[in-house]
RNA sequence: GGGUCAUUAACUCAGUUGGUUUAGAGUGUCACCUUGACAGGGUGGAAGUCACUGGUUCGAAUCCAGUAUGACCCACCA
């Protein structure tokens, strides 16, 4: 059967998703082998693939293919996250486009919306990691809002309570008023914008004296309870303990003195805002300062904004700045670059805003999760990114967990009265009402007699998402419900987890936390950090830019073995993927190439009578050894994680040693059958070749592995043992090194002279360096030499060339180009002597023969040695030519 | 404002505790080569003051200090 000269991705790559799937290859159950364990990140939902995740899933199928290869008991663990937020606001919007207010339905509407688009949009990301090549265990496809884990959840949120270690706290948060809810400071990006700073007279109380403030939000200033000024500040003596009346409202606030005031900044008075400023809260409780909230949810002014009520922050600003203006408040304005708190998902500006939210303390989880990071119990690669988890664990603030929204796991908090205390925390309203009345019972036992369920409602608020992911890598082996169950037990701690930088502290820093916290242990052994994939133009690839390639046509063009290669060439663990198409092109040209490679061997027929050629014998043991020294490299690289010096190895041995060294050399003449012997050696080295290749292109090596012979499941390529390493043989490289030197300088030679490849030559050679004649039958063949004669001296009329102190003629029948080759020679001797005045310099230098360690001068006092040897057959050749 | 990391060929990166040529790889580029695995191929070239300035050392891309540029992280200066 004819095979195509081109391989075809397309063809190939669902026949074996489906074999693997159909034979169960992903599957793991817990037995008596050793487990390598990863859990997925587990992407939004609802979302879609693009780059970020092709890399991110890439590389952990690289590692858990390689795993199960090696004979472990692989278990790549996928699933969901129900992303609370996101997938609200996807919801809400959808519903808006239909006409439908969030504000007009109950929870329980709203949610039965929520579940059907999740059921509609839900795991088709997952579908699409299929086509990448993922070799997850589909069986065991997790949701953070499954039943089991959702349980886990409520458990832990009790559980921290009743540790006295989340509260429920009135602070300070961070407001997005568009999803109309708290986020974590987590959540908030600060963006460098332009904005100004208004100069705003304030007149003093029974004066007409006034004082300048500085403000970037004049729209606060319906707010104001307070004007503070630094007591050390000699300008404003006149001021102390006197009142200002607020523009435009007409109150009467204090002037108090703090030396919280930069005098250096705008005029020195400030103006405070307790309920719109974490300082001015702070100043506030300080000074026991009243506090006055001016905005509704969504950010529009409530009553207290007067006749802007109803109006939206940020055109009050502007309108506030005219009426100010007009009366003859407005001083200046100024341009003034500063940072504005942005929500993570919504984009809208921040709202500081004082409300009742539940908190997690940080401090005392934190400890030990830090300290494993720092003494590497938990490696992060690349290690640098140990600093910043230092410095955010150092600096941990209570983690504000509860969320305005109502997709999610709802806090497990009942309340039955109007006091602060009054709520009691348990897994069921049932529950709740035995907890509430015991509460009672030490308080006022009248109340706990009359209480009812109906008297109960449950907290409307839902935790945070990362309330549910920081458990993934427990809760997916139902850890938290059943702590001591076979899974668990077994799988966790897991190996491996591959995630975006990004997400360091939202996620990584709580699992390894929770890890502690529940388990007593680390979560995961190693973590990769995969770097941002980029545009040509170094920009983010995003959605909104449109710059992202779909992953699913870039797959359709390169094959998924294309993309994944392409991706892996160029990315280091923590550094950016600087996505370029042709990248991908390179990955899918390998594919060919290794598709025709095999083409080739297939194609040969064999003949059982022959006998292996010599140079067919010599091929094997010099590829033997070549694949084992480069076997130990791949090992090395893998255990330090980097993939892509993986790949590259990988990548180099086959097309550049086992393409164009080796099936070159035991490759029978045109027509020519092959012996048994060698092509029984050639097959079985193809067949290391495609196992180490495996990880990084599944589908080409599995489609090949079994096209070179019928296959049994249990032979199937993704469950074959990867090569066992053994002693590599050194010196039989080195000296095929040689022979590989004299075959490119014999090109050189054929290529200069317009000798053809086709023209058979005799070599002579002085050898000087006593090289192998084991591999001159392998040189003879490649370069196709009819004669290779040992000589004692130069052969004239011949064109030479040199192999380190070694000696090569070429005897030609026209006439050679004497001036060319004195020419040619002249560089030569040029840059041998170069090189050896360098080498003398040294040596020449007493402090350095004196203080160098011995084997370093005897490595330059070699080299000289050789450099000089090689000027003396160079100079005799050129005195053999004149 | 504080911190971390980078800066090596046109591009993306190696370069391990300072000493194996006068610094490497892949891609790209240039020249030449197509009956015979593969033009998505082959062969052979060209291409770098290792960001800059000092210092330590017999010896620095590598260690130290400073400068410049860039990226990221953290931080409540109105």
């Amino acid at each position: 059967m004819q095979i195509p000269s081109k391989y075809d991705a397309s063809q190939v790559e669902g026949k074996w998703y489906d074999y693997w799937m159909k034979h169960d290859y992903f599957h793991s159950e817990p037995d008596e082998r050793e487990p390598y364990t990863i859990v997925i990140p587990p992407p939004n939902v609802t979302g879609v693939l693009h780059m970020g995740h092709m890399l991110n899933n890439t590389i952990q199928d690289v590692l858990i293919r390689r795993a199960r290869m090696k004979g472990y008991n692989a278990c790549w663990v996928p699933g969901t996250d129900h992303a609370s937020i996101a997938t609200e606001a996807k919801v809400v919007a959808k519903l808006k486009a239909e006409g439908i207010e969030k504000a007009d339905l109950t929870r329980d509407e709203f949610l039965k919306h929520a579940w059907e688009w999740t059921h509609k949009h839900g795991g088709i990301i997952l579908e699409q990691l299929k086509k990448l090549g993922a070799s997850c265990d589909w069986q065991r496809t997790k949701f953070t809002m499954d039943d089991d884990l959702s349980e886990s959840v409520t458990k832990v949120f009790i559980d921290l309570y009743e540790k006295g270690l989340i509260y429920r706290g009135y602070r300070m948060v961070n407001w997005d008023p568009e999803a109309k809810t708290t986020l974590s400071d987590e959540e908030v990006i600060y963006e460098e914008r332009q904005g100004n700073l208004y100069y705003v007279n304030y007149q003093v109380e029974g004066s007409n004296d006034f004082l300048t403030i500085a403000t970037t939000r004049p729209e606060t200033i319906l707010g104001d309870t307070a004007i503070c000024i630094n007591p050390n500040d000699e300008r404003f003596v006149h001021l102390r303990g006197k009142k200002a009346i607020v523009p435009i409202a007409g109150r009467v606030i204090p002037i108090i003195q703090d030396e919280y005031v930069d005098v250096e900044f705008g005029t020195g008075c400030l103006k405070v805002t307790p309920a719109h400023d974490p300082n001015d809260k702070v100043l506030g409780e300080k000074h026991n300062l009243e506090v006055i909230d001016i905005f509704n949810d969504d950010a529009t002014l409530n009553s207290y904004g007067l006749h802007y009520q109803g109006k939206d922050r940020f055109a009050v600003r502007k309108e506030i700045v005219k009426e100010l203006e007009s009366l003859g408040h407005l001083v200046k304005i100024e341009a003034h670059m500063h940072k504005v708190g942005t929500s993570e998902r919504t984009k809208a500006v921040i709202e500081p805003k004082i409300s009742a939210q539940w908190f997690l303390k940080m401090e005392d989880l934190a400890k030990p999760a830090l300290d494993n990071v720092m003494n590497d119990n938990i490696q992060f690669h690349p290690s640098k990114f140990k600093n910043s988890y230092r410095h955010w664990m150092d600096n941990v603030r209570d983690w504000n967990i509860s969320r305005q929204l109502w997709w999610g796991h709802q806090i497990p908090a009942y309340f039955y009265g109007e006091g602060v205390e009054d709520f009691v925390v348990a897994t069921s309203k049932e529950e709740a009402l035995d907890k509430a009345k015991k509460k009672l019972a030490v308080t006022s036992s009248a109340v706990e007699k009359s209480l009812t369920l109906d008297d109960l409602t449950q907290d409307p608020d839902a935790l945070d998402t990362w309330f549910s992911s920081w458990l993934w890598p427990i809760s997916v082996f139902n850890g938290i419900n059943e702590p001591e169950n076979r899974e668990i037990t077994y799988y966790y701690p897991t190996n491996d987890l591959v995630t975006a930088p990004e997400i360091m502290f939202f996620w990584v820093a709580r699992m390894i936390i929770a890890g502690y916290e529940y388990r007593g242990e680390l979560p995961f052994k190693n973590v990769y950090y995969t770097g941002i994939v980029r545009d040509k133009q170094g920009r983010k690839m995003s959605k909104s830019l449109g710059n992202s390639p779909d992953p699913i046509q870039l797959m359709e063009e390169y094959g998924a073995d294309g993309v994944r290669v392409g991706m892996l060439m160029c990315s280091p663990a923590g550094n950016d993927l600087p996505f370029d198409e042709s990248m991908c092109g390179q990955g899918k040209a390998f594919a060919n190439k290794i598709w025709n490679a095999f083409r080739l061997v297939k194609g040969w027929e064999v003949e059982d009578s022959l006998a292996q050629p010599e140079s067919s014998k010599v091929a094997i043991e010099w590829y033997e050894a070549k694949f084992q020294q480069v076997l130990s490299e791949i090992e090395d690289h893998f255990s330090k994680y980097r993939l892509n010096d993986a790949l590259m190895a990988t990548y180099k041995l086959i097309w550049d040693d086992f393409c164009s060294w080796f099936l070159e050399m035991v490759k029978p003449a045109y027509g020519e059958p092959i012996d048994a012997k060698t092509l029984e050696s050639v097959i079985s080295l193809f067949e290391d070749n495609l196992k180490i290749l495996h990880p990084f292109m599944p589908f080409l090596t599995e489609d090949i592995w079994q096209y070179i012979t019928e296959r049994t499941p249990e032979n199937a390529l993704i469950i074959s043992r990867w090569p066992a390493l053994k002693a590599v043989n050194e010196r039989l490289i080195s000296e095929f090194e040689l022979a590989q030197d004299v075959v490119s300088g014999i090109r050189t030679i054929r290529k200069d002279k317009n000798i053809s490849f086709k023209e058979t030559i005799n070599l002579s050679v002085v050898n000087n360096e006593k090289a192998n004649p084991t591999f001159d039958s392998v040189i003879a063949k490649l370069s196709h030499v009819e004669t290779l004669n040992y000589v004692d001296g130069s052969v004239d009329g011949a064109l030479t060339f040199r192999v380190k102190s070694n000696e090569y003629f070429i005897p030609v029948t026209g006439a050679v180009d004497i001036e060319e080759e004195i020419k040619k020679l002249t560089e030569e001797l040029k840059y041998t002597q170069g090189f050896l005045k360098s080498v003398q310099g040294k040596l020449s230098n007493e402090r350095f023969v004196n203080n160098a360690p011995e084997q370093v001068v005897a490595v330059e006092k070699k080299k000289e040695a050789d450099a000089l040897a090689k000027i003396e057959t160079i100079k005799a050749s050129l005195a053999a030519l004149q």
